[in-house]
DNA sequence: AAATGTGGCAACCGCCTGCTA
DNA sequence: TTAGCAGGCGGTTGCCACATT
């Protein structure tokens, strides 16, 4: 793992530790604590530069870091975090003891991102857009049924799902052909105005306005996905939920999010599964149980907790009295 | 069995910020 | 005011392990 070992034009080491080095930095902190890292290394007999030597300890060898995988808790944390404050690995970890930015991060883009991606959730705004829907999945399934387009029409908005089953009855091989064309690139311009037009009718909730505001409090705070005043937002049962700016209206497609199920066919493989059932079947919708079949599908048994949790584990609800000083 | 593709993640890079002289 | 420095941070790289072809 890391990168090869080598060394700089001043000597240092680079690269992979070794057990050596670790034991050397562990037993110098140990000693005398961390910090000075610009001297630490030539007190502790490291061929190291200091920030290497910082970012060793404080990814790895810090005696508090909790390895191992993150639970389902510590992922909605993340991604509820993550709604609010973007990029800032930094504070998320600081909301998670024991995880260090750089695993969050890591976590991050190599799971949760693809997951979200997955569920036609824009990873950067939260917002759920058709065009990153795997939706090859759904017209290559040889599940693709009545129950599964029960389950689709759960998934969107009634209205979308009127034209989008249209088009699947009219039977066109034509028509599924350019809706897969044209999924990953710029979508079916006809489908995708009917749907913003749809979209654009959709019920606009107020409730953005509390958040916005203490957001927009945070100094040096650009959330990534508070509206601004002018931009609307959706409110379901989840939750209140941000839209990102009107851009979003111009290329993407929303969709309400209290009708928004989830692919759960490959939910984290990391992830507690038991958790997921622990806090919340009071929130579960049948309608909402709806998966895609894809190669990925664990269980059926899995399949089902996840769908059925998908609820929680979309549940961006912003406590009132989330701090966000503090947060930050 | 070998080649190729993909996922995961530790570590590096470069920029930014805050502190101090 | 500003230059220099240390530390912090987010983005990216590149290697290993495993999966797929």
């Amino acid at each position: 793992m890391g990168r090869t070992p080598s060394s700089d034009k001043t000597g240092l080491k680079k690269g992979p530790w070794t057990p050596e080095e670790d034991q050397k930095l562990i037993q110098y902190i140990q000693l005398h604590g961390p910090g000075n890292w610009r001297n630490l290394p030539k007190n502790a007999g490291l061929q190291r530069c200091g920030k290497s030597c910082r970012l060793r300890w404080t990814n790895y060898l810090r005696p508090d870091i909790r390895r191992g995988r993150f639970s389902f808790e510590e992922e909605e944390t993340i991604i509820q975090l993550h709604s609010v404050l973007g990029n800032k690995w930094s504070a998320i970890a600081a909301r998670l003891p024991g995880r260090t930015d750089n695993e969050i991060k890591n976590y991050w883009n190599t799971h949760i991102r693809k997951r979200l991606l997955r569920m036609g959730i824009d990873p950067v705004t939260h917002s759920p857009r058709l065009d990153f829907l795997d939706l090859s999945s759904l017209f290559n399934s040889t599940q693709l049924n009545l129950s599964s387009l029960l389950g689709l029409q759960a998934l969107v908005n009634p209205e979308i799902f009127k034209l989008a089953n249209s088009l699947l009855l009219s039977n066109t091989h034509e028509n599924q052909e350019l809706l897969l064309q044209n999924q990953n690139s710029q979508g079916p311009e006809l489908l995708l105005q009917k749907l913003q037009l749809l979209q654009n009718q959709s019920s606009i909730s107020q409730h953005n306005d509390q958040l916005h505001h203490q957001v927009s409090e945070i100094p040096n705070c650009t959330p990534q996905n508070v509206s601004s005043s002018s931009s609307q937002s959706m409110q379901g049962n989840m939750g209140h939920y941000m839209m990102n700016n009107d851009q979003m209206f111009q290329k993407n497609v929303m969709l309400p999010l209290q009708n928004y199920s989830y692919s759960a066919t490959d939910v984290s493989e990391n992830s507690t599964i038991q958790s997921l059932n622990n806090n919340n079947n009071n929130n579960i919708n049948n309608n909402q149980n709806f998966s895609f079949d894809t190669p990925l599908s664990s269980t059926e048994e899995e399949k089902e907790s996840y769908c059925s949790n998908f609820n929680n584990f979309m549940k961006f609800e912003i406590p009132e009295s989330l701090d966000f000083d503090d947060l930050l």
